[in-house]
DNA sequence: GTGAAAGCGCTAACAT
DNA sequence: ATGTTAGCGCTTTCAC
């Protein structure tokens, strides 16, 4: 079967054509559909509906090409298939879209080396801006240089990573505190002994809720085994190899925190199936309130991690830097989270470990 | 802080430049950075060095212009942040970014006037394809004529609609098949009364489903009784809305077939709170095979449908159409489908209805 | 095998 | 308030 669009395929209609027919010069055709204000209304109205009856369609690339500038934001994150990605990317498009602009995406998957092809990428589409969350073993900076030498602006949300000398704005959330929040209410639950799951610990998001851990460790006098930091990718897999990493120790534990929730999740289904109860047994927190949490049996407590909103600052504050032509101040956006206490977790009184 | 970038902007490499570097003129270096034929082996090898080592960079604009061409394809979709849809575009963006385009993606909301415009937009950007899954409510698809009359090809994956007359691609899985085995499975357990949960009816995915529950009824010599039919919005939520459904029907249902996997689980969620026993009571099939259904208790029945795989193929079926310089082929690709059975489903025989 | 020249469609500085 | 003109950076036809 072929198309009819292949037969028709016709030229396109030019601010020329309008000028002809409206016997004005192009540049007024210009200046009236970018709403010029020196141009009085009726030749505006005038304009805009000759337009529309034509079938005008502006060619971005022309205007793109004069004005040097691509009205299209890059965004470049390690998967859109995660449920807390995609919703930033969600946020992010929502913004951008209501402001004019475009949304390029591409994935890293985890890896340096995509990430600096998508780099490149986006730099020769010419963004006007890259909003980046950073692959797991990316340590080095330098496929960043060429954005921000050429006054392109840089903004990292959720995994990042400073670099002395360059700046660049930051959408995050206090993962460090987020780490303390979840370890402490474990403890505040009678938990002594908190296996800590996680991702690689080159990423900010995972090292900072370490640190989060320890600290909450030591407001209670606990000393900090290093046995109890299990780094794995945190996957539906991730449950089995916790269960496994969890059945070799020593002492069994009385908790996890676990930096994410498809992981939590997926730790209570092999527990359940091991018969070990949670939380009498074992008390489990996991990490950014997805909908599996509220589902679960038992319920998942949980922090909840805005990415909606993440997404959404992050293009606001990109948008906003484009539209300032003042020099660039960059800036560091902490969004709030907020622990949310289900059954996965709450034992009735807080008290010595179940045997 | 301001940062460095602000300070140091300065001017862009052009092929101009190239060219008084090398004593060639522009046309040449132009030719050598796209491997043209007729030049020579070292000077293409010189120009590229030459380009690399000055910081060379193409500007897509110009040469988007003059070629008429953006490398770029279009992605409208309801909701970026679903768990099936997210994995669609992921499939997308591997292929495209594999192919050298881009992908601009916006999402429609469920709504058409959303869509319309981002139409328009994605028009307007010069799109070389446009990747789409309708809304809930598009009934009409005017708003795709101007893709076709300019002989911009249009792939319709999941969500599709037929317009007679206009010609696209397709990428769908057998929705009425799908239907049918899932509801064939609840019949072969012994339900007789299923309740079909979905959303909006305008929508293939939905109604194909239906037909295809339909269909094993009438193969069952069941009568379709359209009370059991629930339309809602398939989110968190519509377990709540099914349950008070469901307690509303004057003969209790035996057996759910919900349109997607979210729904299903949130119906789960609901019959165990009131004491109704899932598969005992009622079995439950959802749609989508995502993590969840493997993890929650009861683990769910459910029909895979391959995301990944329907957002690779689409992006490389549109690849191949730009390719190709033919007559525009459209064609139709069903992607199979799988019944996976699990415990929310599984009575241990066959047989009658439990009281 | 390489160069000259025109032009893609638009915008903006300058002129009126 | 509107027109003239030049040029953004690239590709490509035609010429040699």
């Amino acid at each position: 079967m072929v198309s009819e669009s292949s037969i028709t395929r016709r030229k396109e209609v030019t601010i020329y054509d309008i000028a002809k027919v409206l016997n004005l010069s192009a540049s007024t055709i210009s200046r009236g559909l970018n709403n010029h204000p020196a141009l009085r209304k009726e030749t505006i109205q005038k304009i805009m509906e000759t337009a529309i009856s034509m079938g005008y369609q502006q060619n971005t690339f022309a205007s793109n090409l004069r004005r040097n500038r691509s009205n299209t934001l890059g965004v470049i994150l390690p998967r859109l298939d995660s449920n807390f990605q995609s919703s930033v990317v969600s946020g992010m498009e929502r913004m951008v879209n209501q402001k004019g602009f475009n949304l390029i995406i591409s994935q890293s998957r985890e890896s340096v080396s995509k990430e600096i092809a998508n780099t490149s990428t986006m730099f020769s589409s010419r963004v006007d801006g890259l909003l980046i969350s950073l692959a797991c073993d990316t340590c080095n900076l330098d496929h960043l240089d060429k954005f921000l030498l050429k006054g392109i602006p840089v903004i990292m949300f959720d995994r990042v990573k400073d670099r002395p000398g360059f700046q660049y704005s930051k959408v995050i959330i206090d993962n460090e505190r987020a780490g303390f929040d979840a370890t402490n209410h474990l403890l505040d639950q009678g938990c002594r002994r908190i296996l800590y799951v996680c991702d690689n610990l080159m990423s900010n998001v995972y090292s900072d809720r370490l640190l989060g851990y320890k600290k909450a460790l030591r407001g209670h006098q606990i000393a900090h085994d290093p046995e109890l930091t299990f780094v794995n990718e945190l996957d539906e897999l991730s449950g089995e190899r916790a269960l496994r990493r969890l059945l070799e120790l020593k002492h069994r534990p009385d908790g996890i925190f676990a930096a994410n929730d498809t992981s939590a999740v997926a730790i209570i289904y092999r527990l359940k199936q091991e018969g070990i109860r949670v939380p009498e047994d074992i008390a489990v927190v996991g990490f950014n309130n997805t909908h599996i949490s509220r589902i679960i049996d038992p319920s998942l407590t949980t922090i909840h991690y805005p990415g909606d909103e993440m997404g959404e600052v992050a293009a606001s504050t990109m948008i906003e830097m484009l539209d300032n032509e003042n020099p660039v101040i960059t800036k560091t956006v902490v969004l709030d989270h907020q622990l949310i206490i289900r059954d996965s977790s709450l034992r009735h009184k807080p008290g010595p470990v179940p045997a």
